[in-house]
DNA sequence: GCTTACATACAAACTTGTATGTATATTATA
DNA sequence: TATAATATACATACAAGTTTGTATGTAAGC
């Protein structure tokens, strides 16, 4: 088979990436060739070659497929709209279990958080993701931290601590927590008390 | 030059193992070679192939001779010996903040510790590893939560939470500062404000 | 008729493991 | 104590398998 129609190669495409997450998450992503992608996906290097300019490309695009709209929703469930009416806490509660659920939910965002976690190893071209994640951070710290703000306006907070560091140590709690819902593959250690662990930490901000 | 002494010898095995560190960061662990690993220690690869059978024995034996000695370090700073009359949550931060303080001076602990959370994929034999590291996790949780008991015990808790759950929190508090610690290279982001937040965390549990 | 979307073929590194060589330490022996 | 035997600590050489990029071919869509 050959010369398909623009819709036919747009598909052959998305195969593609979803063999790579397939075959990196089961060899790594240094140890995954294209030929490994390629027969994963049934087609030859020639198409791999075709779509994509070699494997950084790949992963890039595997990367941004998921990743973009994972910063938008925690944007959305965090609640910037001044005109919510909802408790902050409460709101970021519900952001924080909103992104587990969905590592839950969704296979592919939950398979490329692995890749990226933990088969992945950030050097070269790869090393400038580390740039990216981080910028990912300081965005997000923001966001938190306007909330803890608008708690704190309402008197909802049990210490005097500032937004700012209660928001830095949030952050850190959900990063922590979601490398080990990640190396918990089997879910006996934190991913099954995942909401419990995401609850007990906003109860010790709350009056 | 050939056949040396004994002495010469663990030398010899101790240059290939600093110097498979210094690849393995530079060139993360799957695309480093033995050959990589040989010239940077001035040897050829047969003296690799003497000392270890191939490059995950060396990356165990990098991994054995700083973390054993980490493990035993927060074992003791944790103060587990009933005896102390420290102030429990005082021991949790000053033994966190160790931690940190070792990363800071200790050039191979922290390069390590790099190699092993951003340079490495875990699959295969490394896939072990991951368990070894989650084991680790559950001892030291059980450790914190000691201390935290104690800290119930003298009064000292602002929350009503149980030590479980402060320690499980603490925890991933702190697992997510590490990996930022590492990640933020230049240290604009939260290397340099690690002891804050960890006090910071701290002061959120006292009374 | 030209371009697209691949498949196939090829050459050039690159790695790995092992096999073999060798000079020196170490040990056994007398 | 001198010397022979052996094991050690490597260096060198070799064969086989991998992986990559590119070059070329080709049938179908536009």
């Amino acid at each position: 088979m050959v010369r398909k129609t623009k819709e036919d190669a747009e598909l052959t495409r998305s195969r593609i990436i979803a063999a790579a997450r397939a075959v990196f998450l089961a060899r790594g992503v240094s140890k995954s060739t294209l030929e490994h992608i390629a027969a994963e996906a049934n087609v030859t290097r020639g198409a791999v070659y075709w779509h994509f300019k070699n494997k950084t490309d790949i992963f890039h695009a595997m990367r941004e497929q998921v990743f973009l709209p994972l910063i938008d929703q925690m944007d959305d469930t965090l609640g910037l709209a001044i005109d919510s009416t909802e408790n902050p806490l409460t709101q970021i509660e519900k952001s924080l279990c909103h992104t587990i659920s969905e590592l839950n939910e969704n296979i592919e965002m939950r398979e490329i958080y692995e890749i990226m976690m933990i088969k992945c190893e950030y050097v070269d071209e790869f090393a400038m993701v580390l740039h990216q994640i981080l910028n990912n951070c300081s965005s997000l710290i923001e966001k938190i931290e306007i909330a803890y703000q608008r708690a704190q306006t309402q008197n909802l907070l049990a210490s005097t601590l500032s937004p700012r560091a209660l928001a830095l140590d949030t952050h850190l709690f959900f990063g922590g927590l979601l490398h080990m819902w990640i190396k918990d593959a089997d879910g006996s250690k934190f991913r099954h008390q995942a909401f419990d662990l995401i609850k007990t930490h906003i109860n010790l901000r709350r009056k």
